[in-house]
DNA sequence: TAGCAGCTTTT
DNA sequence: AAAAGC
DNA sequence: GCTA
C-alpha cells in the first residue's frame, strides 16, 4: 500500500476533440487547483503507472450540462450565493422525504442547480442570471428570485409540516427510508420513543433495530482524525493477515473532507505472485470483532471466498469511541480503477460520469467501463458488453475524455 | 416527450 | 417486486 | 422540474 500525499498527477485530459461536450471542463481543470494539501490521503494510482490508454474517442454525441463534472471550484473562498444554496437544500430535503415519483426528479434537478450555483463565482442578482444556471428553468428561477428578495421560500414554509419533520427523524434510523417513515407516521408514531415502544407491532427489521439502538451516534459525522485512527487499526490488522494486502480509505475521507458520514474501506491484493485475497475479508472481520472495533454486522458477505465482497457494519475506535458505520469493499485487483472511482464518489459525481459514459455508448459501473452494452428501447441494460478499461482511474477518465480530477474535486458542494 | 447511474441486499 | 442502501 |  502506498501512502501518498495529495500530489498532482496526471494532467492531460482525454483528448481535444472537436466539439467535445465537456470542453468547458478541460481548460478549467487545467486551471488552478487548490492547496488543501494538509491531509495525507491514501491513494495509489500514483504508483500504478499505466501507460495511457490512448483515449479513444469515437464520435461523441452532444452532451452538456454535466454539472457534477464541471470545473474544480475554489475551496477557501466562501460562496456568494450560500444563502440561496441553503434554501434550495432545505427544499431538496423536503422533496427527498416525499415518495412521489416526480419528487425524485425534482431532487435530481435541484441537485443540478445547487451544484452549479455552488461553483459559480458571481453573486446571482437577476432572473436572467438565475435562468442561466444549469437545471434552472422558470420555476426554479422564480424560487431563486423569491429567496433573493425575501430571504425565504414560501414553498418551504408550506411544506415544513409536522409530518415532514417526524418523517425526517424516522428516516434518520438506518434502514428506514421515506416509505417506512410515512407508514409509521400514518400509524400515529411521532417520536423515537414511540418507535421503541411499538417495535413489536411495527416489526422492526434487524438492521432497523441496530440503527435505532445507535441513533444518536450514527447521526453524527466522524472527525477526520478519528476516521484516520480507525483506518490505521483496521489496516494494521489486515496487514498481519497478509502483508501484501492493499487497504484504502475511500468515500468522503479520500475526497479530503474534514468529517465523514461513515468509514469506507477498499480491500484488494496484487495477485501477480499467484496469491489473492480470497477468504481474507472473512478473517479480517473476525479479528476486528475480537478487537472490539466491529460490534454489529448489517450485511455480511454470503460467499467468503469470492474476490468481490461487501461488508457493512457498525463499530468504534476501541475501547469506547462513538459508534460508527463501517463499510468494507473487497474487489478483484484488476478492477481497482473502476472501484476507486465508484467508492471515491461523490454520488453525484458518479452519476454524472456514468451518464456521460452512457451517452458515449459505454456503461460504467463499480467493476469497469464496458462497451457494446445491449440495451432495450428504454435504455435498460440487457447484456453486459465487453470490458474496455478498469485497472486505473486515469485509464477510464481518458477513454471518456474526462480531464483528471483529484478526489477532492469530485464533489458537489 | 423521453430520460434522469448502476448496482446489491433484505423483506 | 419494493424498499433501502452504497 | 429541466432539457436535448
Ligand atoms: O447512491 C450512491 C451512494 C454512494 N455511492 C458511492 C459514492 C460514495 O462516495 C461512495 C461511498 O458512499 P457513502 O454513502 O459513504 O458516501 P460518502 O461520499 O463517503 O459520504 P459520507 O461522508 O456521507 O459517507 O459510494 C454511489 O455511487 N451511489
Ligand atoms: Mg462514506
Amino acid at each position: 500500500m502506498t501512502l501518498v500525499g495529495e500530489g498532482r498527477q496526471p494532467q492531460h485530459g482525454g483528448t481535444e476533440t472537436v466539439k467535445d461536450p465537456l470542453v468547458e471542463l478541460y481548460d478549467e481543470a487545467a486551471a488552478e487547483l487548490e492547496k488543501e494539501q494538509s491531509s495525507l490521503i491514501i491513494t495509489d494510482e500514483s504508483q500504478d503507472k499505466i501507460p495511457e490508454a490512448p483515449t479513444s474517442q469515437l464520435e461523441k454525441g452532444p452532451a452538456k450540462g454535466f454539472a457534477c463534472l464541471a470545473p474544480p471550484q475554489e475551496e477557501s473562498t466562501q460562496n456568494p450565493n450560500q444563502y440561496i444554496i441553503d434554501k434550495l437544500k432545505e427544499l431538496r430535503s423536503i422533496y427527498e422525504s416525499k415518495q412521489g415519483d416526480t419528487d425524485t426528479f425534482k431532487v435530481f434537478n435541484l441537485n443540478k442547480v445547487i451544484g452549479d450555483l455552488s461553483r459559480v463565482k458571481h453573486k446571482i442578482t437577476t432572473r436572467a442570471q438565475a435562468l442561466k444556471l444549469q437545471g434552472s428553468g422558470a420555476k426554479t428561477a422564480d424560487k431563486i428570485m423569491e429567496i433573493i428578495a425575501t430571504g425565504e421560500l414560501q414553498r418551504i414554509q408550506a411544506e415544513d409540516t409536522e409530518e415532514y419533520r417526524v418523517c425526517k427523524l424516522f428516516a434518520g434510523i438506518y434502514d428506514v427510508g421515506a416509505k417506512r417513515a410515512h407508514q409509521w407516521y400514518g400509524m400515529g408514531l411521532r417520536t423515537l420513543e414511540d418507535v421503541e415502544k411499538h417495535k413489536e407491532e411495527i416489526r422492526l427489521t434487524r438492521n432497523q433495530s441496530i440503527g435505532l439502538k445507535y441513533y444518536n451516534d450514527l447521526q453524527e459525522r466522524i472527525p477526520r482524525a478519528e476516521a484516520s485512527a480507525i483506518f490505521d487499526k483496521i489496516r494494521e490488522t489486515a496487514m498481519t493477515l497478509d502483508g501484501n494486502a492493499t487497504v484504502y480509505i475511500m468515500g468522503s475521507y479520500r475526497r479530503g473532507e474534514q468529517t465523514c458520514g461513515d468509514i469506507d474501506l477498499l480491500l484488494t491484493r496484487d495477485p501477480t505472485d499467484g496469491i489473492t485475497h480470497a477468504g481474507m475479508l472473512h478473517k479480517l472481520l473476525d479479528r476486528l470483532h475480537e478487537q472490539g472495533i466491529l460490534t454489529d454486522d448489517l450485511v455480511i458477505p454470503p460467499d467468503n471466498r469470492a474476490l468481490e465482497q461487501k461488508y457493512m457494519g457498525v463499530g468504534r475506535l476501541p475501547p469506547d469511541g462513538k459508534m460508527r458505520r463501517i463499510d468494507i469493499l473487497a474487489i478483484p485487483y484488476d478492477q481497482k480503477g473502476a472501484a476507486l472511482i465508484y467508492f471515491t464518489g461523490d454520488d453525484l459525481f458518479n452519476r454524472s460520469i456514468r451518464l456521460l459514459a452512457r451517452k458515449k455508448g459505454y456503461s460504467l459501473n463499480q467493476r469497469g467501463l464496458y462497451g457494446g452494452v445491449g440495451r432495450d428501447t428504454k435504455g435498460k441494460k440487457l447484456s453486459e458488453g465487453t470490458i474496455i478499461a478498469s485497472k486505473t482511474e486515469k485509464e477510464i477518465f481518458d477513454v471518456l475524455g474526462v480531464p483528471w480530477r483529484e478526489p477532492h474535486e469530485r464533489r458537489r458542494k
